[in-house]
DNA sequence: AGCACGCCGACT
DNA sequence: GTCGGCGTGCTC
């Protein structure tokens, strides 16, 4: 008789449970647990989700008795080795749990849903207590729908063993299921059936005769509806009768499947793209683990790059993955790759549905998508033989996760190109410093697109110094050359798209007797004044509370805002143009689904002029009609105290500049500012990229940051400053210790909003070249401080973090 | 993360 | 005297 065990890590995020427990599988489960499933498994005194990690026949060297796998959830793994491998390399790298690393690949539908209830053991009960549970026995048992006193009567009851608490783990996936028909007759049978029926029962006979059409097919209800103009009811009754059988089938929610997509062919290549193509190509026929840098000015092509060595890919046989930030993965966008590459593409983006989301998987995971198009954590797609992975917009910051585990989309797509020993491709007409730089040491195989596909010129920039203009402007966001090239552009019926740069800026509540400014109870910020629910909101909590009409600090009625809000200049923008129509785009207008595509195809069939917008329109859009594009507030996104705001501010500006004259119409960009002098935006007008990235290279060597230095920023929070702050000094003293002369520590200091739903937050930074005993120190770190995080103290690293302000 | 075990204060 | 506070430690 042969014996299994399976190596399991459980859903169970925290330090002491970070390791693989092992379970006996019991014998009806003997051959049917792989690595990579997931399991259910008792886990203390309840039950919880798990991941087989291995399995082995061999009994394990322990003194306590194993426990039995429970149940296991998939019949074929849901990661594969490479995934599992991954997930290990991640949980090191990211300094995260290894749980949280398996769960990230997975969509969230895979992901258990946990809950209780309480059973009666016993006939002697309270009143009181039957009456909580009412005519039946078992009841859910949590703290979330109980009320205190109930949960407190029910605990007694179970100390008494008069009820026991029964734990329910259950996967959240779901397939759709659709309702289908099928006929179940034969031609002679249904000839027999005709007979039977009355002169005039029409419908029947119409039943018949679609029947007749369908032979013994199975269709999907609402086909056969739509086939046969006949009604749900007349195919219930058709059951009835015996003529046919309903059966669930189970269906994809494909969220495009509406839409005609126009098949494309692949373009006429420039002489620069051809020799990307082929370059790339190379690669992909040489089973080449290279990284290409593929930077090219907006309008240079990158895209057919991006869409010809992906066909390559697929001609061999092997898959693609293709990366794009989640604010340009744009319906434009997806009709491009679904263009060119049909039914084979699987879309992954935050816009899908949970069910759409786990459906999409299930495709890519079943080899019916050989594409996967998505954002961030589509870089986990279980794509199998990937022949090249590209990532558009590299630089764009979105592509790092921001919670648990903190890990980049660049780096992971690294990993599995070399896994595959496939090309990685990373483009951008405004590259990270990061990849330039490695661009230029060799590390990344550089290749450039510098001229634009129609031969066009780049569109003419100006600057508009609101130093002097704010004098004379008609509004306060709007300066007079602004306004005059916008009323010009609408009389030639053309379109306008202005950009508010809201990064590091709100609209806050202010008092103008006593200067008040109206914060959030829990964090240490201003609230942030939303005029579509009428109410003052925390962005960071979600803390909402009513606008004051008069200060509460001193009573007085000049309270007011400040700040400039896509919704404040959209009501200047109106009183000065009282007849043009104006679309907005920002959270707000783009929260609710398929919003944000609603908005851009409202103004690609031009019903309005104007586009006013938060950064989410500087990327990814292509407008033939927008011949002026107009930047409200350059600096906002420069004066951050942050060592990368030049970098972002140069990017921005490019990046919206360019989406100005596409097409045959020549292009104008106004940017306003208060700075025109900075080497950040005078670069940006000149659209001189490589200019911009000598002069910051330069300040980040002698600033000693990125790419010059690594950096790795430990953030400690929890409920008490004191402890906190004690912690987060305890954690210097020993780096000072562990750390060579040559790395520097930046701080530690209390975070720049101190504190966030009254937990507080103090960080420091090392930036450092070469620091052998690091890595070990931090894992360390982590280990020890797992007894802090019972006292509510949370340490957590984040390598290479964005930013640190 | 839960949950039990265990040791100290304020109540029927 | 007990109930229940939350500090500590364990979960295959």
């Amino acid at each position: 008789m042969i014996k299994q065990f399976a190596e399991v890590i459980v859903d169970v995020p925290a330090m002491q449970t970070n390791q693989p427990y092992t379970y006996s599988i019991p014998t009806e489960l003997i051959n049917q647990v792989f690595p990579g499933m997931r399991v259910i498994v008792p886990f203390g005194n309840r039950k919880v989700l798990g991941f087989a990690i291995n399995i082995s026949e061999k009994e394990p060297d322990v003194s306590f008795a194993l426990k039995d796998i429970e149940e296991v959830l998939d019949l074929t793994p849901v990661l594969n080795t490479e995934l599992l491998q991954l997930a290990n390399w991640l949980a090191q790298w990211t300094f995260s749990f290894k749980i949280s690393c398996l769960q990230v690949m997975l969509p969230a539908a895979m992901r258990a849903s946990y809950s209780k209830t309480i059973k009666l053991t016993s006939t002697e009960i309270s009143p009181a207590v039957q009456k909580l549970f009412g005519d039946k026995n078992e009841i859910p048992f949590d703290t979330k729908t109980l009320t205190a006193s109930a949960f407190k009567e029910l605990s007694k009851l179970k100390r008494a063993n008069q009820a026991e608490v029964l734990y329910q783990v259950r996967d959240r996936a779901k397939a759709k299921k659709v309702t289908a028909i099928q006929g179940c007759l034969s031609s002679d049978q249904l000839a027999s059936a005709r007979e039977t029926l009355r002169a005039n029962a029409a419908k029947s006979f119409q039943m018949l005769d679609y029947l007749t059409t369908l032979g013994l097919e199975q269709v999907t209800l609402k086909k056969a509806m739509q086939d046969s103009d006949l009604s749900a009811a007349q195919f219930t009754s058709a059951e009835k009768k015996g003529w046919l059988v309903k059966t669930k089938v189970e269906k994809y929610r494909d969220p495009y499947r509406e839409a005609v997509i126009e098949q494309s062919q692949p373009k006429q290549l420039k002489p620069a793209q051809l020799t990307a193509v082929e370059r790339i190509n190379q690669a992909i026929t040489d089973h080449q683990k290279s990284v290409f840098l593929l930077q090219g000015v907006t309008g240079s092509g990158k895209t057919e790059v991006y869409l010809q060595t992906i066909a390559t890919a697929l001609e061999k046989g092997q898959t693609a993955l293709m990366l794009v930030p989640e604010i340009s993965l744009t319906p434009q966008m997806v009709r491009r790759v679904k263009g060119r590459f049909g039914s084979r593409v699987a879309v992954l983006h935050s816009g899908l549905s949970e069910g759409e989301k786990y459906d999409e998987w299930r495709r890519i995971e079943r080899h019916e998508a050989q594409v996967v198009v998505g954002a961030r954590s589509a870089v986990f797609a279980p794509l199998e033989d990937i022949g090249i992975i590209i990532m558009d917009e590299e630089h764009e910051t979105s592509y790092k996760q921001e919670d648990m585990p903190e890990y980049n989309a660049r780096d992971v797509a690294i990993k599995r190109g070399e896994w595959h020993n496939c090309p990685v491709v990373l483009g951008s007409a405004t590259p990270s410093l990061e990849s330039r730089a490695r661009a230029q040491k060799g590390v990344y195989e550089w290749l450039r697109l510098d001229e634009r596909i129609n031969g066009q010129p780049l569109p003419e920039v100006n600057l508009v110094d609101m130093r002097q203009a704010l004098k004379t402007a008609p509004a306060l966001d709007i300066s007079a050359p602004l306004l005059s090239a916008i009323e010009q552009r609408l009389a030639q019926n053309e379109q306008v798209v202005l950009m508010l740069n809201r990064r590091g800026y709100s609209s806050f509540l202010m008092c103008r007797e006593c200067g008040f400014v109206l914060k959030c109870p829990n964090c240490d910020i201003s609230l942030t004044l939303h005029m579509d629910s009428r109410s003052m909101k925390c962005h960071y909590c979600g803390h909402e509370e009513a606008i004051p009409r008069t200060c509460p600090s001193c009573q007085s009625k000049k309270i007011r805002y400040y700040g400039t809000g896509t919704e404040k200049v959209e009501k200047e923008l109106q009183e000065l143009l009282p007849t043009a129509k104006i679309l907005r785009m920002d959270v707000d207008t783009t929260r609710r689904k398929g919003a944000h595509a609603k908005i851009l195809q409202q103004f690609g069939s031009k019903e309005a002029n104007i586009l006013l917008g938060t950064q989410m329109i500087a990327k990814g859009l292509d407008f033939p009609d927008v011949t002026l594009v107009g930047v409200l507030n350059a600096d906002t996104s420069l004066s951050l105290p942050n060592f990368r705001s030049a970098e972002r501010t140069f990017q921005l500006l490019t990046q919206v500049s360019g989406r100005a004259g596409r097409a045959e119409k020549t292009g104008e960009v106004l940017i306003q500012t208060f700075n025109p002098e900075h080497y950040a935006i005078q670069l940006a007008k000149n659209q001189n990229y490589e200019k911009f990235f000598g002069i910051e290279m330069n300040m980040r060597h002698r600033g000693g940051y990125p790419p010059y230095f690594f950096t790795t920023q430990i953030v400690v929070s929890g409920g008490s400053e004191a402890a906190v702050a004690k912690k987060i000094f305890g954690i210097n003293g020993q780096l000072q210790k562990v750390l060579s002369p040559q790395a520097v520590i930046l701080g530690p200091t209390p975070k720049p909003i101190m504190r966030i739903n009254n937990q507080f937050y103090y960080q420091l930074v090392i930036k450092y070249k070469k620091e052998p005993k690091l890595e070990q120190f931090l894992e360390e770190l982590l280990l020890s401080s797992q007894k802090d995080a019972a006292r509510n103290l949370k340490v957590k690293i984040d390598r290479d973090p964005v930013d640190f302000v």
